[in-house]
DNA sequence: ACTGTTTTAGTACCAGGTTCTAAAATGATT
DNA sequence: AATCATTTTAGAACCTGGTACTAAAACAGT
């Protein structure tokens, strides 16, 4: 029964699991590149710690960003999205930190705001390449920290299948409106005729 | 040239959008019991439909949550202030790193080409308090992961000592421009008449 | 030298497809 | 009825990213 030098392999399983938490769209085969060791010993590690394949992995996070309807935890820059009905319209709600705001005056700074309403007008857009191509903003009035954003955003028109998507994004305050913008969305399903957009 | 009943297929091909619409996880062959036609017709109609096989479905929308999941922080997203003349102009630096793109097409997400030039934009007002008011942008083509975004920001115009100043901001990589914004920034010293801002 | 673990190799097999070729069925036109 | 285009079906080869299994080799420790 070895005794010392038992570490690599403990070391691989940690560099392993540490690699497939950044990517977890890697393949074993890739894996291998990195750990510098064969395909096998990546399959056999993959099932010392009970890690599915990649296929598996991936479907867990579809099924689970699809029938988690409520509560998507978009990202905390981003909000939250409670409610997604894609090409229509979509919720999320952003609570304002002590990250967000200017430290001088706990008002948040412009781009979060606009940070959330940006990434709810992509996420609404079903389409394999969603971008910001323009956007006309108006911060109504400030927001302070600890307050909650609610955002709202809806699909106002849809050029044919392709090309440009125009969404309404209202940000409000309890009752009162903070935000309001007109974002024009690129849709380009694969195609290569960008203007621009992001 | 067949004219008449030529609708089975379409209708088909509806049903065919109901059904995956309903359930993306659904595969061919589970479509051929519902249709009521050979597997190659299914993936036919798909082809002609555009609509990718189930794993890239799957993967999409894996690499959709995951995205949504993961953008990170945005409070030093600013860029580095290399050059700050105050109520004049200003020039930042911003490169654009594995943690600001969409992961599937390795494009920038609009909200930080946009926090970069806003936080120029505010940082460039000699003021108390500088909030962003509105904001007309255009995203002039896609910024991809590596590349460097040279913010560049002008004051315009400065309504007196206090209210709005418009701050215009344009963003190359290299040679070419990328991004183009036109803000409008209350500078507010002593606070109180404010339509909005952040 | 003999054990036990760890790593590597190789084969067969799988799902869920794509790509290609080609035959059959269908329907409309003359 | 014979002809033509479209539509549908069939089949084989191939692909990715694996699993399952067997077995040999490489190490390590005693």
């Amino acid at each position: 029964m070895p005794l010392i030098e038992r570490l690599p392999k403990k070391q691989r399983h940690q560099h392993l699991l540490k690699l497939i938490e950044e990517n977890p769209f890697v393949t074993d085969r890739e894996l291998t590149r990195e750990l510098k060791v064969s395909i096998q010993t990546i399959r056999l590690d993959r099932m010392e710690l009970g890690i599915p394949e990649l296929r598996e992995r991936m479907k867990q996070m579809a099924e689970h960003s699809y029938d988690q309807v409520r509560s998507l935890p978009l990202d905390e820059v981003v909000g939250e999205v409670v409610d997604l009905q894609l090409d229509k319209s979509g919720i999320s709600i952003f609570e304002i930190r002590d990250e967000h705001v200017f430290s001088r005056t706990q008002i948040a700074r412009g781009h979060y705001v606009f940070a959330q309403a940006n990434s709810l007008a992509v996420a609404l857009i079903n389409d394999e390449i969603a971008l910001t191509a323009s956007a006309d903003i108006r911060f109504l009035r400030q927001v302070h920290m600890g307050e909650k954003c609610i955002a709202k955003a809806y699909v106002r028109s849809m050029n044919g299948h392709k090309g440009k998507a125009k969404v309404e994004v209202f940000t409000y305050v309890g009752e009162e409106m903070v935000f309001q913008g007109n974002f024009v969305i690129y849709r380009s399903t694969g195609e290569e005729n960008f203007e621009g957009g992001m």
